[in-house]
DNA sequence: TAATTTATTGCAAAAATTTGCAATAAGGAA
DNA sequence: TTCCTTATTGCAAATTTTTGCAATAAATTA
């Protein structure tokens, strides 16, 4: 019994379809929970899924974002683009100089967030910022 | 006169160095105001820095935003990366169906993001955010 | 101005990402 | 189950992005 089967309808409702590929690919996003980068998702899906490649894996990650089901994050400093399962709304406050990072739980930005949601029109919003700062350490040494 | 003069003493005083090509980029990012993707600004910039190369624009642009003078964007749908000068603080709110977007003013979002510098102790943070969710039309379409 | 230091660049090659298209397989219909 | 339609995949090739390293040139000093 994958986690893939939360899914599954959701997809089929809009005319997509699960594949062994899609399913490889969800079950490794949804039991990590983290960030993680293509080339990390291909070794590990490939392990349910053998013959997956590269293409799939990229063109799976676009789709999904696409559907609202993971969600990308550039991180400044890391060239490859993150891809995670949309879960608990948070966001991600780096630093620009030293990369240190801290995570933002959802009371900070997601009022304004719903705020947006009932002004624009538009719903359904999947929140997953980053942002970039100065942290304390580095205010002090660039003066 | 440049406009690469409004940011040199800003480099000079990190110990950073005011190149031909630097120049060139952030003249291309300040006079356009828009995101602009790698393959654009290279064109653009290379009328006034001849003999600039790829190497060169992806490093520079890198360099920008860690240094808070250039932002930035993924936008789901696009492939490439795409950078903006600092400047009006400025969300963008986008279909993740048909793509439409929605510039989302500073008012939205600035006040929750001023606190959180507050909260956290981070400073000088550059928000430039890009939210997905679906727009009035898309969300008929979906039921 | 000339010399010095080293941040930055260009080049060539490697690695990552995207694309076109024919082959495959998921899901629905019979 | 078998047949159909077409969304999705794999493959090969194209394109984009990154990297190592020697050559270059910006800024400081003498
Ligand atoms: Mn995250
Ligand atoms: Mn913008
Ligand atoms: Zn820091
Ligand atoms: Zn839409």
């Amino acid at each position: 019994m994958s986690c893939a089967s939360l899914y599954a309808p959701e997809l089929r409702a809009r005319g997509f379809r699960m594949t062994s590929q899609r399913k490889a690919i969800l079950h490794v996003l949804h039991h990590s929970g983290d960030h993680l980068s293509p080339a990390e998702i291909f070794e590990r899906a490939r392990r349910e899924a053998p013959g997956l490649t590269y293409p799939t894996v990229y063109r799976t990650l676009e789709f999904l974002a696409k559907n609202g089901l993971a969600m990308p994050a550039h991180i400044v400093g890391k060239k490859q683009l993150a891809y995670q399962i949309v879960g608990e709304s948070h966001h991600h406050l780096i630093c620009r100089s030293c990369g240190s990072s801290l995570e933002v739980g959802l009371d900070a930005l997601e009022p304004a967030i719903r705020q947006l949601e009932a002004s624009s029109g538009y719903r359904f919003i999947n929140s997953h910022v980053t942002l970039l700062g100065l942290c304390p350490k580095c205010q002090k040494e660039a003066g």
